[in-house]
RNA sequence: GGAGGAUUAGCUCAGCAGGUUAGAGCGCUUGCUUGACAUGCAAGAGGUCACUGGUUCGAGUCCAGCAUUCUCCACCA
């Protein structure tokens, strides 16, 4: 790797050349090591479908960060990769491209079309792999894995087994979302629900017994047609002649009960419902309760029902195969083969013929939709898989509250248990070829399920050799929720699952947490008896500069690929981490990114200064014997930084723990140590060797402690300093040393800096350009301090010569006055005297005023007495100084008079 | 209908085991070709921490309420 850094900062130049060779060395490898902690993170596995977008990069940059600071503290760690099969996504991907080509699912055939899924997969799949790398990602690439690669398919089937034999996983007619576009169930996690525009439509039906009308209103008439009965609640008082009578429904001419039930709610509308068990979850149930009949009037596709359709039916019912609640197929008649919106137009218009529709209001409404391709749901009963929820749910929600598994932050448990107490059964049979097939097999002759790992030769019931598999796919967070640790060899007990289960950290988006961190923690407590992890990251979305979320639709979407190539990938992620706390949305804006790019270019400038100073002397990168102030306060505030960094990583804390070295490197190394150094280095001899050594040393430190967040550019420079080792990624993370601190040395440098600091502010207020110097005489009881800070002064505060006393004598001088000392700056032809007396008046008025605060806390018994003796003595000592500098300020306005 | 977040400088956001004078970046003003960096240096202006109460010696920080706004969940015949 280069040794010598470029006049720029250029990360093109350089990010893809380290990749390389941290490849190259392994030191992404992590191998069970019983001498080190485990610290292991699963990666979300991103779609292989997928392209690298920003929420990607956000999910990436943060577990990287943890990964390599872990691996830096010594820990054996273990960054998991993979990719998902994503079954619905991917395969309505492949469908539309065949589409393209004019070719159906039906035309290729399973076979066929799972061949060029494959295809499919190995061609996509790598790339968003390779997307990722570009972002620095340190992950074990040699443990790859897929969610349908032998081994997770493996586990996939081990799981349905287990549940299955344990009752938990059950086949039924139900009712279910159905996608009518993907041609498959859905469950409730995948529905979106949207807001449309609709009407109410306000139906007559003839009483039978009475004559009279009912009105009921309906927001989906097309499904009139698959009413089996309208229901009344047994206390409205309206209707209470109702009860055991009968409605004729228009069109059909059908005659159905008047039931009574809970669903119908007397506060609504007008008290009466029409119940259609095949085609509303509600009317489902209600129709259990009476035991109605279940017509069915669409077709899978979104088609209402016709001839073809009923045969089907019969053909089932002349084998007896028809299951439990198997719904009735209705001829639709003239309707048939209508899609439901052509059969609203044309029932409604049917209706209006008759008089039976009364009214038509606007109404808008959530309907569900499918979140994939976000066609209306049309919920239908079908005969699906399901997994029995309540089960699973209580020992997950038992987990969680005992903090085995934590949040961060804490407030998305209440997301957690409040899905889980609510949860219903969850629909994991989809009607799709990509995907894992669900492990079941029918006996043709006697109709026995058989449910195993492997196809059987033979019904076990009664011999017969004519058996059907299962032409279902499983849901895609079935295998998804067995990652963490079918990803690690279970159900085999390898060494690398007892090692590194459980994980440690998952980090994830708070849009998510349903889909798979539920389904996770579940699935491992039941099969591993284990938590899946210790604690669970989540992290928001990155919106746009408007706080729009991205969209492709918006078009607002910034691709992180583009972002890299210009600014680089440690920009990328330092603007992803800085100012973002746990839980919370971050924003994107380019002039943030530039900002992010400036504090990188600061950086390999400052390291170019060091080079500058360091390349002819053999420097060796370690601490000198002797030991300045300067070295002393930059050591001590290091060792501070490096401590706080570290408690603030263990917390989770990212964006404050970068912000903190952040400002360690600009604010005290570039602008403060460098330039208080700069002397010492034109010097000859051991002064200016020391000040290479310090600056050497605490660069490395600065490299490490920002590795994590900008692992290039740190290991770019790294590698041309002295160091010990390969790689940055390898060296030791900071932490606090005893030996370090040195807070006396500290102290003096404070007082030093205020005063510079005082002394340009005035020089600045009075607009005097640092070229031209002037004499400063310091009068303070700190005659030393600033005895050793002279040539400090002289170069940072533009001073031509400096004297200190405990005092002086001296009239008509600007005056400065800091906590410690009382400057005076002899600029005769620039001194107004009213000016400089209306200043230090104005700021007389401040201190008082401060003092009178502080007195007025000591004067108060209740804080004296009750506050810590810590905080009483430090505002004692705050009003001593506010004393002390009243004294220096009035003694200068005497001065002045 | 339920839950949660947000509300702090012109803008985007940090901060909060409650404790000196509330921070950053960008923007703005002023002065600097300072031997690493003009992607820079120095200095500055700008905030009753949404509002009303409460707890406390002490409240952006904790509690209650209210307003605005965003999100999630549920329901909607």
């Amino acid at each position: 790797m280069a040794q010598e850094m470029e006049k720029s900062y250029n990360p093109s130049g350089f990010e893809d050349e380290i990749y390389k060779f941290w490849l190259d060395g392994g030191y992404f490898r992590a191998e069970p090591d019983p001498d080190k902690k485990p610290y292991t993170i699963v990666m979300p596995p991103p779609n292989i479908t997928g392209q690298l977008h920003i929420g990607h990069a956000l999910d990436e940059t943060l577990q990287d960060i943890l990964i390599r600071y872990k691996r830096m503290s010594g820990y054996c760690a273990l960054w998991l990769p993979g990719t998902d099969h994503a079954s619905i996504a991917t395969e309505a991907k492949i469908v539309e491209a065949m589409r393209k080509e004019g070719v159906t699912k039906e035309d290729l055939g399973r076979e066929k079309f799972l061949e060029r899924a494959w295809e499919w997969k190995r061609e996509y799949g790598g790339r968003i792999t390779k997307q990722l790398r570009k972002l620095g990602v340190s992950c074990d690439w040699e443990r790859e894995r897929f969610t349908m690669d032998e081994g997770c398919s493996e586990a996939v089937k081990e799981v349905f087994v287990k549940l299955y034999n344990k009752g938990l996983i059950y086949r039924g007619n139900r009712m279910v979302n159905w996608c009518p576009h993907c041609r498959t169930s859905i469950s409730d996690a995948e529905v979106e629900y949207e807001e449309q525009q609709g009407h109410f439509w306000h139906l007559l039906y003839k009483v039978k017994e009475t004559g009279e009308y009912l009105e009921i209103a309906t927001t989906r008439p097309e499904t009139m047609l698959g009413d089996t009965a309208v229901a009344i609640n047994k206390d409205d008082e309206r209707y209470a002649h109702l009860h055991g009578c009968h409605v004729i429904l228009p069109l059909l001419n059908k005659e159905l009960p008047i039931v009574c039930d809970e669903h119908a709610d007397m506060e609504k509308g007008t008290g009466v419902v029409k119940i259609t068990p095949a085609h509303d979850p509600n009317d489902f149930e209600v129709g259990l309760r009476h035991s109605l009949p279940i017509v069915r009037c669409f077709t899978y596709d979104g088609h209402m029902t016709g001839a073809a359709d009923v045969a089907a039916y019969n053909e089932l019912a002349a084998k007896g195969n028809l299951a439990e609640n198997e719904p009735e197929v209705l001829d639709c008649g003239k309707y048939a083969g209508m899609d439901t919106m052509q059969a609203r137009e044309a029932i409604l218009e049917d209706l209006k013929a008759i008089g039976a529709l009364k009214e038509v209001k606007a109404h808008t409404h959530d309907v569900g939709t499918c979140y994939r391709c976000h066609t209306n749901i049309e919920p239908m009963v079908s005969k699906q898989w399901f997994v029995k929820m309540k089960p699973l749910a209580e020992p997950a929600i038992e987990a969680v509250r005992q903090k085995r598994t934590q949040f961060i932050p804490e407030r998305f448990e209440k997301v957690y248990f409040h899905w889980l107490e609510n949860i219903k059964d969850w629909c994991i049979s989809r009607q799709l070829w990509w995907g894992h097939r669900i492990p079941v097999y029918y006996c043709d002759d006697c109709g026995e399920v058989i449910v195993g790992k492997t196809a059987p030769d033979a019904c076990p019931k009664c011999g017969g050799k004519r058996l059907t598999p299962d032409e279902d796919t499983l849901d895609t967070w079935f295998s998804s929720a067995l990652w963490p640790f079918s990803t690690l060899g279970w159900p085999e007990q390898t060494e690398d699952f007892k090692y590194f289960y459980p994980t440690s950290t998952l980090v994830t988006g708070y849009d998510i947490i349903f889909f798979w961190v539920v389904r996770m923690i579940f699935s491992a407590l039941e099969q591993t008896g284990d938590v899946p992890f210790d604690t669970v990251f989540i992290h928001g979305i990155v919106r746009d500069e408007l706080g729009r979320k991205m969209s492709k639709s918006l078009g607002n979407g910034v691709d992180p690929l583009e972002v890299i190539e210009k600014y680089g990938a440690d920009a990328l992620r330092f603007l992803l981490v800085t100012g973002n706390s746990p839980g919370n949305d971050i924003r994107y804006s380019e002039k943030r990114i530039e900002a992010c790019s400036g504090f990188a270019n600061k950086l390999w400038n400052a390291s170019r200064f060091v080079h500058m100073n360091i390349d002819d002397h053999d420097v060796k990168n370690e601490l000198p014997q002797t030991l300045t102030t300067e070295d002393k306060w930059i050591l001590s505030t290091l060792n501070t930084v490096s401590r706080e960094v570290n408690e603030n990583l263990n917390k989770f804390e990212l964006g404050i723990a970068v912000q903190k070295v952040y400002e360690f490197i600009w604010d005290c190394y570039c602008d403060w140590y460098i330039e208080l150094v700069k002397a010492r280095l034109q010097s000859e001899g051991d002064d200016a060797q020391n000040a290479r050594q310090v600056l050497v040393y605490v660069l490395d430190r600065i490299l490490r402690l920002l590795h994590p967040f900008m692992p290039y550019i740190t290991e770019r420079i790294w590698q041309t300093i002295p160091h010990e080792g390969e790689t940055v990624m390898l060296a030791e993370y900071p932490t606090y040393d005893e030996a370090l601190n040195f807070p006396e040395a500290a102290d003096e440098m404070r007082r030093i800096m205020d005063a510079i600091r005082a002394v340009r502010n005035r020089r600045s207020e009075m607009n005097v350009p640092p070229s031209r110097k002037a004499k400063i005489y310091i009068a303070t009881k700190f005659t030393k301090t600033f005895e050793d800070g002279k040539s400090f002064m002289q170069k940072l505060a533009s001073a031509s010569k400096i004297e200190v006393a405990d005092s002086f004598d001296i009239e008509g001088a600007v005056t400065v006055v800091t906590a410690d000392a009382k400057l005076y700056i002899p600029l005769d032809e620039l001194v107004d005297k009213e000016a400089e007396l209306k200043r230090l008046t104005k700021e007389l008025e401040q201190v008082e005023k401060r003092l009178a605060q502080s007195e007025g806390k000591l004067n108060n018994q209740g804080f004296v007495s009750k506050a810590p003796a810590a905080v009483v003595e430090g505002v004692k000592a705050q009003a001593q100084k506010e004393r002390e500098k009243i004294a220096l300020i009035k003694a200068a306005i005497e001065a002045f008079k």
